[in-house]
DNA sequence: CCCGCATCTGACAACGTTGTCCAGGCTCTA
DNA sequence: TAGAGCCTGGACAACGTTGTCAGATGCGGG
């Protein structure tokens, strides 16, 4: 008999297995090792009371039989699933990639399993999948919301399920929140174009329905209005997400009766696409971005954002979700994390009037 | 009472519960409702045979107990979890985000949840993480190997849970395969090279210990065997991985007696890596590299790379997968994946001799 | 030689759900 | 009005594991 089994084989033995193919259970590998059930658990579980006669034996069927312990009925007895999920916007976006990154290292650290999904900024989407790991009965959950009410939850926080709330805060119940600062980034971001000459700034950024999104355009009023500056509404585009219209919009400010000297960008996906626009441009225009890119530097000129942390986001997040796990935390706290300008020279050029 | 509960209040109950907090079970429902539990079951999972009145009742307990079915029993009962595991290198990695995101797409249109963990290229987390989400009894697994060995897996597959490796493929055993053409699309971006005068053409890789930086460099060597250029051995760089080894790499095969006058990077990191090199030397260096990056075409000159669909590697892994729990599939098959060349500059440039 | 104690092992129930099967009540027809 | 048949609802076992508890075994001391 050959060692590799084939695919056919394989599928016969799915057809006539009842349930998990034919999986050995515990009871398969006492009857095995001529042993009872309970020890064969003590020896899964590395309990002590087991002779190492005994537990070789027990091993030696373990390996044999090829048995995993079903965490499915662990579970189901013991109450605690060792996973946490993360719910985000998109994972194929490059913010994302560092913050699941780090809450996946957090919760490896915690012996816990991470389980994710992406919402594509859709309410009911994200309703859906956090429904669905709590039925999984996640120990926690990290929730990066699309939608602005979270009252569906409340059943989930008062069995105890652990929740933090990531890069935007929770609608209408009150839970751990971490962020960043995002009005804080925008407006010194946009002060710093001001320093440097400019009145005339546009802002282009997401829909203001996203609590990133208002708070940045709010940082934008503000630093505006510190200096002085009365906005005109052709300066402002809003809910452009998709580099069609980003572009148009891009362009139309530049081309108005009074056309923007500099732009402040509302996000990584929309300052990768105004930075295409700008090359094509004969006159120099000024840009700071929120949100980091690679590369932004080798660009000429390099990009000046303000950059968030994201892997220091879902560091703290994940951090927290343990803590309040361990019940070392018992106030909700809405955590703000600073942003940092990065000079790279696209944000220090002056009004090209 | 208010309506949100203080967190206090929820770790009360935490203690007080015995297991998932006092999360309420079919049971509580059925009692509070007046029905038998089976009836609760039938709702919930909108089986027939239930009268209207009936399921409103059962409804109304549901919402005001705040009854989540208890995915684990359900598990436990049915065999099936409509989860399947992803375990990849790094989910940070650009390369890996798009592909992580197209197997949950591929997931989520079969109704099944993703469960992912990073590797780190580490051949004994892999496997660990590997069994974790066996014994979580997910009903399939895609997997990029970190290690060469996976003969650990043979319970798992002929207890008939599927596998699909991606981006490498697996070691020891007969599985499905779905890879980019790394061969070949080394081999054309280095005759590119040639194509435009280069002779003394460097290649920094990773480790050829793992399969794809292996098979670039075999691209590499048959090409400039194609062209009857014997390659010297301080041209060749392999395993170096962080920054700063790669800077030395690329400083000194630029500098050494015979200097090349282009380089072929073997991934994406050491791709961004020698474009910082490069935009400090005096001459113009002729650069390719392998997986495509954000803004390269913006970069002065614009980077020329052998670009890989991620998205469409992990797409089709995933359906494979499903389609092997379907039974559809009974033959483990390798499939490869053409690349693309992109020339944007770099690679075109003429060597500086 | 027997008792007590410590050590190791196993029988059994329970976790929350679903599948099977049967009971009871209803409607419709003869 | 009685009987057949259908429709709804519920009792019960089973899924694979772990916690509890009691039994078995062996050893040493009285």
């Amino acid at each position: 008999m050959p060692e590799t089994h084939s695919r056919a084989d394989r599928f016969a033995a799915r057809l006539s297995a009842n349930r998990y193919g034919n999986r050995p259970t515990m009871k398969d590998v006492a009857a095995r090792a001529g042993v009872g059930l309970k020890t064969v658990s003590r020896v899964v579980n590395g309990e002590p009371g087991v002779t190492p006669e005994t537990e070789r034996r027990v091993q030696e069927a373990i390996d044999a039989l090829g048995f995993r312990r079903n965490d499915s009925a662990r579970v189901l007895r013991k109450g605690r699933t060792a996973s946490i999920g993360l719910v985000l916007e998109d994972l194929a976006d490059p913010f994302y990639g560092p913050l699941s990154r780090s809450v996946e290292e957090v919760a490896r650290a915690n012996g816990a399993l991470l389980i994710n999904g992406s919402s594509a900024e859709d309410p009911e989407r994200e309703q859906e999948l956090v429904l669905a790991l709590c039925a999984r009965r996640v120990d926690g959950l990290v929730v990066i919301p699309a939608g602005d009410d979270h009252r569906y939850l409340e059943p989930e926080l008062k069995a105890g399920v652990a929740t933090v709330f990531v890069d935007r805060p929770a609608g209408q119940i009150d839970a751990d929140v971490v962020l960043s600062d995002n009005f804080g980034g925008a407006r010194d971001g946009v002060a710093h174009l001001i320093a440097h000459g400019h009145r005339r700034v546009g802002f282009i950024g997401d829909m203001p329905r996203i609590h990133t999104a208002a708070e940045r355009l709010r940082g934008y009023r503000a630093a505006m209005e510190d200096a002085g500056i009365p906005v005109e509404a052709a300066w402002t585009s809003l809910g452009v997400t998709d580099p069609e219209r980003v572009r148009r919009a891009a362009e139309e400010m530049l081309s108005g009766p009074s056309p923007v000297t500099a732009i402040f960008t509302g996000n990584n996906r929309v300052t990768v696409t105004v930075i295409r626009v700008l090359a094509e441009q004969t006159r120099p225009v000024a840009l700071v971005g929120f949100d980091d890119i690679e590369l932004a530097d080798l660009l000429q000129p390099g990009v000046t954002v303000v950059a968030q942390d994201a892997a220091t986001l879902g560091r703290t997040a994940a951090e927290r979700l343990f803590r309040q796990l361990d019940g070392t935390l018992l106030t909700p706290e809405r955590i703000e994390l600073p942003t940092r300008l990065i000079t790279r020279g696209s944000g220090e050029l002056p009004p090209a009037d």
